[in-house]
DNA sequence: ACAAAAACCGATTGCTGATCGGTTTTTTGT
DNA sequence: ACAAAAAACCGATCAGCAATCGGTTTTTGT
C-alpha cells in the first residue's frame, strides 16, 4: 500500500461531481445542488465536505464566515486513486489487474478510446527510449 | 451498475489468492494456509469462505462432509470486476477513469506491459474493422 | 452407536460513511 | 454596539460490512 488508500462513499462521490462541475462551493450552495435528489440536511452535507477536506481530496478557504471548498485533486486523479486502492491489496504486481480490467473494458470500447489509448503507450514508449538513449 | 458491485475484504483476498494458487481446497487446509500470517480460528475461515461463495466468487462442492471450495472467477476477472465498482459510481461513462488510471500506471510500466497492452488494443481494432467488413 | 470433524448459528467488535440536532462562534445589517 | 442570522463545530446515533469467535448441531466413518 503506497501511501494512504483512498476510499469515498457515495455521497462523498456526489458531492464531488458537483465540484468538479462548478469549481467551487460553499456547503450551503452544495446541500441546494444535492437536496433535490437526496434529502439530507445542511449538517450533512457539511460533513461529507469534511471528510473529503480531511482526506485531502479538497481544499478549503474561509471566504468571509464560510468555508469555500474547491477539488484538490481531478476528476480523473480521483479514479486512478481509487482503482489503485482497490486492486494493491492483491500480491503481486497490479500490472494484471489493470490489463485485466481494461481488457474487459476494451471488448466494448470505441475506435476514439482505443486511439487515445494507443498515444498513451506510444508516449510512455517513447519516454523508455529517450532515456536509454540519453 | 451493471448488476451486483462486488467488494471484497482484505481476508477474503488472501483466501482467494490460496486459492488462485492451488485450484482447490477445504476450509482445513486453508486455515493451515492463512493461520501462519493471521492468527485467526478456524470458523474465522470458514466464514471467509462462506461470505465468498454467497458473493458467487467461488464454487464448492461437498466431498465426503466437508465443502472444497474452488474459485468461479479468474484471478483477473475479479480485479477487473472491483476496478468496475470503484468506478461505477460516478456519473457517466467509465472510459476516462480506467484511461487515468491506466496514464499513471503507464508512466512506471515496462515494455513488457506496454507491448501486452498494444497487442490488447491491436486485438479490439481487429475486431472492431471485421466487425465492420462483415 | 460413538467419536471426530465440519457445518451452522448467533453474537460481538471495529471501522466507516451517512445522518442529524444542538451549541458556540462569527458575521453582518442597522 | 447589538441582535439576528448564518455557519462552523461537536458529539451522538445508526447502518452496513468484514473479521472474529465459541458453542451447538449435523454428518460421517468405523
Amino acid at each position: 500500500m503506497s501511501e494512504s488508500a483512498l476510499n469515498l462513499g457515495d455521497l462523498e462521490i456526489a458531492v464531488l461531481e458537483q465540484l468538479w462541475a462548478s469549481g467551487q462551493m460553499d456547503a450551503r450552495a452544495m446541500h441546494q445542488r444535492v437536496c433535490s435528489s437526496r434529502r439530507i440536511s445542511l449538517s450533512t452535507v457539511q460533513s461529507a465536505l469534511e471528510r473529503l477536506y480531511r482526506k485531502g481530496v479538497l481544499v478549503r478557504e474561509k471566504v468571509s464566515h464560510a468555508y469555500v471548498y474547491a477539488p484538490r485533486m481531478a476528476r480523473d486523479e480521483v479514479m486512478a486513486r481509487l482503482v489503485e486502492a482497490a486492486l494493491d491489496r492483491f500480491d503481486g504486481r497490479q500490472a494484471d489487474g489493470l490489463l485485466a480490467a481494461f481488457a474487459g473494458y476494451a471488448e466494448r470500447a470505441d475506435e476514439v478510446t482505443l486511439d487515445r489509448l494507443e498515444r498513451l503507450i506510444a508516449a510512455r514508449k517513447a519516454a523508455l527510449s529517450e532515456r536509454d538513449d540519453g
